[in-house]
DNA sequence: GTTGAAAAAATATTGAG
DNA sequence: CTCAATATTTTTTCAAC
């Protein structure tokens, strides 16, 4: 799909504040609200848009901690190996990467112990994997909702 | 704040579509949606729920890269070497991690091509890095939007 | 593609238990 | 905290340009 710099501009706004009116938008981009209701609705069908999300405070829901796990997975393992990452309720995001290591997982875990729980007796020790590092998160200085629009 | 389990399970709702209607989850959860309107309201009062996004397809923005890249920091340049790297912007999360890195970037890119750019006279090059690592982001298996709940 | 206006649906608010 | 009822706002639809 082609997208013209009002949909980006929607696109922006429905990126910072999922609630934004379309009355609003409308205004802001100086034309009706069916307008801006026809465009999203197309940008929702081509899947430019896939999804409104709430963000929600992981400490609130008791993920005290989050991490970065580098694994290396042993040859011709590998649909088997992440099969079992994605049951893993910690397990946040699955990237397969260049470089040092084959997998990337995004974890998150209550506290240290449960950390430590999840990649000894969860994932270290699973089958499939030669080599893993734990890169524990200690703040996040930066973090952005999406891709630049 | 304390959360109950209906907290939870308005959260739950909340994170795998903002969209839902209020009306919906109350018939759910079977309770009133001004019960729902309150709740909802006390949770981003209190910062549990800390927005609402649209979750937009890079690619049909323009950035079909994705990479992590890892760096490390010289004594004494923190402040300043993360304050630069804020300013990129296709940086789009930066984690001070434990382990071989000092700092893991999140960062797109248009392409293969504006990625080299990206590290080769955008960051690598800055004063304040003594080493870095870029892996790119072949694919994604699994990406879930948020913590458990 | 866009619009204004009507209809339908949702959310915000209020007052009381 | 929860509810029912009401007021307000938003979403959705649609004939017309």
């Amino acid at each position: 799909m082609k997208l013209d710099d009002t949909d980006r501009e929607i696109l922006r706004m429905l990126q910072a504040d999922a609630r934004t009116p379309f009355s609003e938008i409308a205004r802001r981009i100086d034309m009706s609200s069916a307008t801006v209701h026809d465009r999203v609705g197309r940008m929702e069908e081509a899947g430019v848009i896939e999804g409104y999300h709430a963000t929600v405070d992981p400490k609130a829901v008791g993920y005290g901690v989050r991490a970065l796990v580098g694994l290396r997975v042993e040859q011709g393992r590998e649909e088997d190996a992440l099969g079992r990452l994605r049951e893993i309720e910690g397990v946040r995001a699955i990237h397969l990467t260049t470089g040092e290591w084959d997998v990337i997982l995004r974890v998150v875990a209550e506290d240290t112990d449960s950390l430590r729980e999840l990649m000894f007796e969860g994932i270290a020790d699973m089958d499939g994997f030669s080599r893993s590092q734990t890169m524990i998160v200690l703040g996040t200085d930066y973090e952005a909702d999406g891709p630049p629009i």
